[in-house]
DNA sequence: AGAGCGGTTGGAGCA
DNA sequence: GTGCTCCAACCGCTC
């Protein structure tokens, strides 16, 4: 048994848990004061766009961890500000000595934990980081696979099989494990530290909609059991097969757990593998799984790529003429396209902070390359104010991928925004539900509301074009001239500069392989030659 | 080294 | 409900 000796600060970002945290096991390891910090760094309320919902599902997330803590009579601090200057702050407060924290891949945590780590060099406080926001340690991926970013699911799962499985889950500290260990607590705590309420978070009450999803570990845990309990579900499920439009989630909604890491990707791999064990199922990348790889894929590509949020600068991203039109944006983040079932989802994500990924594929279609031919970022930044798991690397790698610029090249595959809903909801019920306006509607004419004849919308309460819009698009004609341009803009990337991406990843993986080389000594240097 | 293969989730029409 | 073909032909990866 180590002696307990540290004065431990253990600064939560992500990882809103207790299972599965093992720089929080380090910390309690040998720890004589232990103290759990969240910073609510300015930087995520000015420059991310975090919408209500989200900022609830945070509040509510932190309200769970600090409970959890206290049955192990520790407590959370929480700190507004700048994490480098307030850490700095209560480093030199409580006289600690050694800081551990999950390890975050994003390039503004990259950067920060650079800055923060010079500091507590100056401090003279010992860091220790882990890795548990990921199955693996991504960066090994793409050095399995060749120093590149994976471009393809299938050259991504190769390189990962290779690593074998990730570890298993670790749990969560005891109070046995934190005997002799203590949180100094002081009578001011609530005020100095507490948990933010909405209304500290500045949060427009009239945004926030219903709590179909409350965030922190605890609930997290309870709806993975709920589902793994699901034997067959499990076993069966394909992803392309469940409906975006049921009127409840036909997936597991786990995303905005993961995102903030209320629950642990490995723990969820792990007990998937036990509900497969012995049974036939479904396999990746359509299996649950399937799904929890494609996180790590979109991980893994966004921590290796520069200006992976982006389309110029991005090396992956093909360079797409797109065009600004504000009223067509708008339209379309507030659900009046026209097209009920576009429109339907997009009143659904704003008020519930959660859409089917085939919905959100439909969408984003519609947005980009399908009918608005407006750049994918825009569609990245509604997303990442109004989903409650907008996660940056997934949320860019999906914009890149359904807009056609990066992974995904079929792009004259295009969603139909009329036929797409009508598989899975032939009676329209999801669409009467988001659209009161539509609801009385016959099943013929409610995805094309405006093909209806004029005495029908009268009987249905509903004049298109006054009590709903008519379709700020002709969708077939679009979808035409789209397909065109996406040819025009392929034909370009390929003859001007056929090479520039490719460069740009061999400079990029140089680089971060240079950096790397004292980890990697072990494995030796990177071989060009496969065959020899 | 360039042809062939496969690619989570398109749509329409038809058997 | 399922599975084929056509539409026109993309890309990355493999051998």
């Amino acid at each position: 048994m180590s002696q307990r000796c540290q004065r431990v600060i253990h600064w939560f970002r992500k990882g809103l848990r207790l299972h599965d945290n093992p720089a929080l096991i380090e910390a309690c390891k040998d720890a004589s004061e232990l103290y759990p910090v969240f910073v609510l760094d300015p930087w995520f309320v000015t420059n991310a766009n975090v919408g209500a919902n989200r900022w609830r599902f945070l509040a509510q997330t932190l309200d769970d961890l600090d409970k959890k803590l206290q049955l192990l009579n520790l407590r959370l601090f929480v700190v507004r500000g700048n994490p480098e200057t307030e850490l700095e702050k209560l480093c030199k407060k409580w006289k600690i000595t050694k800081l551990t924290y999950e390890v975050d891949t994003e390039p503004y945590a990259v950067a920060r934990d650079e800055r923060v780590g010079v500091t507590m060099d100056n401090l003279g406080v010992s860091v220790t980081t882990s890795i548990s926001h990921t199955l693996y340690d991504v960066h090994r991926i793409v050095k399995i696979n060749g120093g590149k970013a994976p471009l393809t699911y299938q050259s991504f799962q190769t390189a990962a099989s290779r690593l074998g499985p990730p570890e298993q889950a670790l749990s969560s500290p005891t109070v046995q494990d934190l005997q002799g260990c203590r949180t100094p607590i002081s009578d001011t705590h609530n005020k100095e530290f507490g948990v933010p309420t909405l209304e500290d978070l500045g949060v427009c009450m009239t945004d926030l909609g219903p709590n179909l999803y409350p965030g922190g570990e605890t609930e997290a845990l309870e709806r993975m059991e709920r589902h793994l309990k699901k034997v067959n579900w499990i076993c069966s499920f394909e992803k392309p097969k469940t409906e975006p439009n049921s009127l409840l989630p036909s997936t597991t909604v786990l995303s905005p757990y993961l995102k903030f890491g209320c629950l642990s990707s490995r723990l969820f791999y792990h007990k998937l593998v036990n509900v497969y064990k012995g049974k036939k199922h479904s396999q990746p990348p359509v299996s649950l799984m399937g799904q929890v790889l494609w996180r790590e894929f979109y991980y893994t590509v966004a921590a290796v790529t520069p200006n992976f949020d982006k389309m110029k600068g991005n090396p992956v991203c093909k360079q797409i003429p797109w065009q600004e039109n504000m009223d067509y944006l708008n339209a379309w983040k507030e659900g009046r396209t026209g097209y009920p079932f576009i429109d339907a989802v997009m009143i659904q994500l704003r008020r519930e902070g959660w859409i089917h990924h085939l919905a959100r594929h439909a969408v984003a279609c519609f947005l980009t390359r399908g009918d608005l031919w407006i750049s994918w970022e825009e569609g990245q930044k509604e997303f990442e104010k109004l989903l409650l798991d907008a996660d940056w690397s997934l949320n860019a790698g999906n914009w890149m991928w359904l807009s056609a610029s990066a992974f995904f090249h079929q792009y004259f595959r295009v969603y139909s925004p009329v036929a797409f809903g009508k598989k899975t909801d032939p009676n329209g019920d999801f669409i009467r539900n988001y659209i009161p306006a539509l609801k009385k509607f016959p099943a013929k004419y409610i995805f094309e509301p405006w093909k209806a004849p004029t005495t029908m919308q009268q009987t249905a309460g509903c004049i298109i074009g006054k009590d709903y819009p008519k379709p700020i698009v002709d969708h077939d004609i679009v979808r035409q001239q789209n397909i065109q341009k996406m040819a025009a803009a392929y034909a370009k990337s390929k003859s001007s500069n056929p090479d520039t991406n490719k460069d740009n990843i061999k400079d990029l993986s140089s680089k971060s392989s240079k950096k790397r080389q004292p980890d990697d000594a072990d494995n030796g240097p990177l071989k060009k030659k496969k065959k020899s």
